[in-house]
DNA sequence: ACCTGAACACCGTTCAAGT
DNA sequence: ACCTGAACACCGTTCAAGT
């Protein structure tokens, strides 16, 4: 508030002229930059849970830069037309990818998710860089993990902490691809039932 | 920092003797408050599915009344005893369902980001509730959806809004066990082969 | 050596006062 | 009527000064 205030020459007081509060702020101008989501796509068409992977990476990577925008989705789901593209874009990858309907109007909402909530802890972490690089805290706590009370953790030892956060990334929206598509919800029909009642 | 040190009855300098800053700070409570998740549970053992739905809600529910460790856990990855001892029985829970163990390794961090976001988003709109509930801005985006450029929306319609929270959660959860047991990652062994060289 | 009062550099929001 | 300076009520962090 403050900040942009200071860009427009005024007081932090003038823009509750325009809008309510921040978060309302916030909401407007994440759906300005929601624009290039669609410009940002690069692999186009190969399979669609290849291009609902590309689109969700050109998602995380817009709002990766902004990590305060990214906390501000996660806790109010903006609403303007961008969005909606999105939302839209997803569920027509969805259909292609022949998931039931019913599965993916609760599977966006993981996806978007997941997409928001990578952004917000990875913008976060780079935003606080070099200050005090605490990452390698879980890290050595894994590795020094004691065999008997975490037989587990030590029996997976490395394969924990191995993989780029890309590969990881990519990995982990296609478990969730495949889970939404496989995971029934009540009221499913039977896949080998012929539906007469 | 600054309520904290006040109930000790200084100022918040004295807390800097004690800790390097207040993620660390964060880092300490969070792992002392997980010592419940474990006395939390309460199916115990219909499958491991069911538990691990249950272990997970049991670590939401916790964290969703601290926003703000909710935000800390997110970014910087507790390394805390109980910290651990979620993930050794997240882990555990994974290899009772057979779900390999690289797969298990790489799903444990999707299955802690999501209990942590879900906990994050409804945690901090707990916090900030009455003020302004423009919960509704979405739901009426969504409901009044053009049909000619948002058709997949349109053909949605109620059933994007649809389902309790919890419902949705369970479902969430299960759709990423799931996922994770069904997607493959390099180097996996193909189901049918008898691995010889 | 160990602790801390006071100050610094930030936030978002409100409201009386100015044009 | 529309805008805003100044103040309010918060943050986390630092550092010189006190014991």
């Amino acid at each position: 508030m403050r900040r942009l205030a200071a860009d427009l020459d005024t007081g932090p007081a003038s823009l509750y002229v325009y809008f309510q509060n921040a978060a309302v702020l916030h909401a407007r101008v994440l759906d300005e930059l929601l624009e290039a989501v669609e410009s940002n796509l690069t692999s186009a068409g190969s399979s669609w849970s290849d291009d609902l992977v590309d689109l969700l990476s050109s998602y995380t990577t817009i709002l990766i830069e902004y990590p305060d925008l990214a906390k501000s989705a996660l806790v109010t789901r903006p609403s303007g037309t961008n969005y909606l593209t999105l939302v839209e874009h997803i569920l027509k990858l969805l259909r292609e990818g022949a998931i039931p309907d019913s599965h993916a109007a609760w599977g966006v909402d993981l996806l978007l998710l997941f997409a928001t909530s990578i952004a917000l802890e990875h913008g976060t972490r780079m935003a606080m860089a070099g200050i005090e690089n605490d990452g390698n805290e879980l890290r050595s706590a894994l590795e020094n993990a004691n065999g008997d009370t975490y037989p587990s953790i030590a029996a997976l030892g490395a394969d924990l902490l191995s993989g780029s956060p890309e590969d990881k990334y990519k990995w982990h929206v296609r478990a969730i691809l495949s889970g939404i598509g496989a995971t029934p919800r009540e009221g499913d029909v039977p896949l080998e039932d012929d539906s007469r009642a």
